[in-house]
RNA sequence: GGCCCUGUCGUCUAGUGGACUAGGACACCGGCCCUUCAAGCCGGAGACACGGGUUCGAAUCCCGUCAGGGUCACCA
């Protein structure tokens, strides 16, 4: 039985790259009928916060993301937060150290610190030099006595270590370069080395799949491993997602999180699709596939080995196609309800407007705040700028009183092609260029001269607001 | 700096020794449509990092160079 996991720590938001190591872990876990774990990483106590790992879930579920074992719906293997696992941790440091395969460490971080220094000033890799490896017992007792609390780092058995990656093919690395990693923190909390080796085990993981920033650890997991002699997972480290720039994609690059994501307008489905053809594709090529699909399409062995850059334009358009072409329209007003609940615009315009503006606009919508524009235009009477002003003092006295005349007279405003047609009729009789008579008529009724069509605009006011409008604005010109 | 990973259009990618005149998608440019801006449709430009091998034949295999990224924490 395949058995993967998602295993953030509750230190920030869900990103990208996150959200897409889950992913890849849930497909994976799908398409081999397998199970998806969420693990919650939170020994650093520091940083770590209750509220991140909520939103988190909730982000992961947004994304359709559903784990079957987890620190919310429990599972077999509970605990699944670290933080309440410690025991555990504790008990099997205890077990290295009296087999001699890992030792106490009285070294302060102060002095561990100078030692770095040193080395890398030397141009020297900043390796431990193992100096509390054979402490005597005096010199122990001294430690003890000063209230150093030890932490405890594991021995690092030298070899040529060789790993199989299921992306990258066979890895390896002389371990003599590796430097004895602390394994228990001196408050009795595990680093993250030793806490995924032992988690892992216990929860019986068969699969690690993680970012490509991960590989240097592993060799030091695999030890471990070899140490207890468990069984060593199989591991996938997938490519990192990176900035335009090519570095490290972080915070300063933009909307990099599933939350600013959601609040800028993207829909769950299309965020899922541009994140799984970020280092993989299927084998037919395809782009638009909903969740399901890529499961059923999805491979390992067509994750790439190299990273990608992060094209939130590309994604943008995706977030296009499915408003215009993929959901239906009451799935496209389920995704704006709840973006409007967590904007708080205060719109009050009701479902059925809504669905209007849905049917009229989602072909040329990118984002679903796009839809905003419309909205603003139906709630807001527009604002009469001065250059809004001027604008409309250069429209044709005649002109105006033909819009006037003609909008007042009209009756079939609930009727797109008759609008349409009357415009154009209108614009017939009173020869007036068809091109002028929609420019003025839209910067009466919007103040702006560009914007969505002119007949959806009237249709969408209806009789009362479009004469209302052109009332008021009359006053100032 | 050591070690590890990686290198196909600007970006995501197809490509696994001949089917490659290197294909698709986003972005870009041009045209059509047209009441504006878009959308849509049609078209265009655009890449195998470089240098050596191996081979009848290389984007594909090997080596080197260069470049990018990662990592060397009592963070994960």
């Amino acid at each position: 039985m395949v058995r993967v996991r998602f295993a953030p720590s509750p230190t920030g938001y869900l990103h990208i790259g996150g959200a897409r190591t889950a992913l890849f872990n849930y497909l994976f876990a799908r398409k081999n009928n397998g199970k998806f774990i969420l693990r919650i990483e939170d020994t650093d106590f520091e940083r770590s916060n209750k509220e991140y790992e909520e939103v988190i879930m909730r982000d992961l579920r947004w994304l359709g993301l559903e784990w079957d074992e987890g620190p919310d719906i429990g599972g077999p293997y509970k605990p699944y937060r670290q933080s309440e696992r410690l025991d555990l941790y504790k008990e099997y440091a205890n077990k290295l150290i009296q087999e001699g395969k890992a030792y106490y460490c009285y070294c302060t971080e102060e002095e561990l610190e100078v030692q770095r220094k040193l080395q890398l000033k030397e141009k020297k890799p900043p390796i431990y030099d193992r100096r509390c490896l054979n402490l005597t017992d005096k010199k122990r007792q001294e430690y003890i006595n000063e209230g150093r609390k030890p932490s405890v780092r594991f021995l690092v058995p030298y070899k040529e270590l060789e790993i199989t990656d299921l992306i990258h093919g066979k890895l390896s690395i002389d371990t003599k370069i590796i430097s004895d990693p602390i394994i228990l923190k001196s408050n009795g909390v595990p680093t993250y080395n030793f806490g995924v080796v032992i988690d892992d085990h216990f929860m019986e993981i068969t699969h690690v799949i993680r970012g490509d920033e991960h590989l240097d650890n592993t060799y030091r997991q695999v030890l471990i491993y070899e140490s207890l002699d468990w069984q060593i997972p199989f591991y996938a480290h997938i490519p990192m997602i990176l900035a335009p720039d090519r570095s490290k994609l972080s915070k300063r690059h933009g909307a990099t999180s599933v939350e600013e994501l959601k609040k800028l307008g993207f829909i769950n489905k299309a965020v899922i699709n541009y994140i799984a053809l970020l280092g993989w594709s299927p084998k037919d090529n395809t782009e638009i596939m909903f969740l399901d699909q890529i499961v059923s399409k999805f491979d390992l062995s067509g994750v790439l080995d190299h990273p990608a850059v992060y094209d939130i334009e590309k994604m943008k358009y995706f977030n296009h196609y499915y408003i215009a072409n993929i959901l239906s329209d009451s799935e496209i007003l389920e995704n704006l309800n709840q973006l409007l609940a967590i904007s708080n615009l205060g719109y009050n315009l009701d479902d059925d407007l809504k669905l209007k503006v849905i049917k009229l606009e989602k072909n040329r919508v990118y984002l679903l705040t796009d839809f905003f524009e419309l909205f603003d235009i139906i709630e807001k009477d527009p604002e009469i700028k001065e250059d809004v002003l001027n604008e409309l003092k250069s429209i044709d006295r005649n002109v105006f009183e033909v819009i006037i005349n003609s909008l007042n007279d009209f009756e079939y405003y609930d009727d797109m092609e008759k609008i349409k047609g009357y415009l154009k009729d209108v614009s017939k009789g009173n020869d007036i260029k068809v091109g002028q008579l929609y420019k003025s008529i839209r910067l009466l009724l919007t103040g702006k001269s560009e914007g969505p069509e002119l007949p959806k605009i009237i249709y969408l006011l209806g009789k009362e607001k479009t004469i209302k409008r052109i009332n008021v604005v009359k006053q100032f010109v």
